[in-house]
DNA sequence: GATGAATGAGATTTCATTCAT
DNA sequence: TATGAATGAAATCTCATTCAT
């Protein structure tokens, strides 16, 4: 019975999630994740009170998951260089893994203000290369580092969702990283 | 009177962008655009057939926009190296100048409410790439370095409007260009 | 058994009373009575068959409780102005001590949202007054007496609630109780 | 142009009004006021932005009605007792005449709390009983005296309203004007 | 061209009531 | 008896668009 509750709380993410990256947050409504889940509306609000707080939750657990994903990519140790790599690779692995999850992002960040409550994952890798940099292992400003990466990886996710990338996406991961490497590191 | 008419045209227009590059395509309502202008709903529907009307005049002239002024950079000539190089000054200038149009963009784009039919100013550039890789002067596929470009240049925009760049405008411009050019270029 | 079940009945009457007093009687949902007694909104069912279920029991059992109180007062004897005195004092008891209770009536009957099938308190005093009308020791028409009795013993009742009167309770019960002899008896 | 603009406005506020003072705010919606007035829910929001704002700007033009009604009547003259009566009288006459106005206030008093911000009619009246209790001439608290003016017209209307009182308007109301100056003044 | 009232469709949200467990 | 998820109807409010003036 706690099973069957948070299973339809969880169904409802899902939907919402699916819904909001394939058609932005206005464009979806209720009713659609409702159908999605196949309830009704009313249903909806017995696990959530706001269409709001399905948002917010989502968020929560995005960037935390995403936050996740970088701090494990960068305990696997190695040396700098190896890190920057690992770095990357989670980004890149996270957005091809969890396509609708990445989109979301990207889109929320894009439309809404920045509640200053939320840490982003971009601080984590920043942290390491203001390390870097302080080390003048980094070839230019952290900031700009972290916007050549995180645009890139971002404009890589584009291009394969609209099918502009041919290649393999193994290889475009590996070109990535490495062109990203010696743009940066050294 | 010709005049007059496209006076009031282009003020809807331009009040429409300020608008839908600060609070979204839905978040703004005819009403808050014929605020804007000082004019009221109804005399919109003197200019244009709808809401949606206005959204795509935009985003043509925008796109048009954008790729003249990458077509005038490339045409400013010099060897390869000092096209590249014009190309991302031109891609941040614009960014840079016309916030809002370059905002326009990236949502319209982003959000993928609207058919997506326009070629993008991004196809000028992977000309030009792909005639360097076919030179094998770049460092990697046009396709990834195109999407290295446009991320990079659009994160640093995010960053710059969301204060996390203290560093001055022309000095990250400068930083940004010789990155992506040793990144890319050689 | 039979125990254990009017108990939660009775808890739910009172809580229902509770919030309708305070709240109103649309404002107050089946799931804030269901809270107040520490059960859901299913098991409220259990007990009533509708919302409307619950009002009604309400009325019947305050419209009787009130109605005794006052045939009691009047069964105390005395001499006619004793009577009288005692009437007036048990309606303002009945307000003071019963505020919940009270204000339900009003409300209720202000609201004119149900039928109003029921035989009302004042019909008990009305009987009363007729009969000193006859007697010629009424200065009024009896439905005047009434009104002014009721009503201002209502208003002193909301005055005291809204902290609009600064003098003791008591003080004010026995000022109200001399203040309508002397207008109304003689 | 502005006839008709304040016309409809007018009429929502009287439809509203209507429907509010014979049904409740809360059993009353939207659509009603709408279909009342033969227009649609939407329309309403041109001239009002919530159901809330209609409800305030009546209850701030009744109050100042019934104010202005108050103070009339006590500049009309004559000595304390006269003015007493007077202002009986135009209590009386502003609840017989304006039933729903009187109605709506009644209502709105006992569902709602007090917005500080509203002077009450009453207040006009209790600076006239003050004024009498400072002088020896009222018989009981001015609190209590308001409490019994009051309540004593409301239950009258109450009373009248529902035919309780078979006697005619003119005589009941020289009635109750006459009991309560006997009972309170002297 | 311009105004602004009105429409009509749809979105979010609320809630009494039902029902499977 | 009790739970709480789900329904379904309705309420408030929004807004692109139309239209009489």
């Amino acid at each position: 019975m706690g099973e069957k509750r948070s299973d339809t709380k969880e169904k409802i993410l899902e939907a919402a999630l699916r819904l909001f990256s394939k058609k932005g947050f206005r464009e979806t409504t209720i009713k659609d994740i409702a159908k999605e889940v196949g309830i009704t509306e009313g249903a909806i609000y017995r696990h959530f009170n706001s269409k709001d707080e399905i948002i917010h939750d989502l968020l929560i657990s995005i960037t935390n998951e995403l936050k996740e994903a970088i701090v494990k990519s960068m305990e696997k140790g190695g040396n700098e260089e190896e890190i920057f790599k690992n770095i990357i690779e989670a980004l890149i692995d996270y957005a091809f893994n969890k396509p609708e999850s990445y989109r979301f992002l990207n889109l929320y960040h894009l439309l809404k203000e920045y509640p200053q409550v939320i840490h982003l994952p971009g601080e984590q890798i920043l942290k390491f290369l203001n390390n870097l940099y302080a080390k003048k292992k980094l070839k230019t400003y952290p900031e700009v580092a972290l916007a050549v990466i995180t645009g890139s990886v971002e404009r890589i996710f584009i291009f394969k969702e609209r099918n502009f990338l041919k290649h393999d996406t193994q290889l475009i991961k590996r070109e990535l990283i490495s062109t990203l490497k010696d743009a940066l590191i050294g």
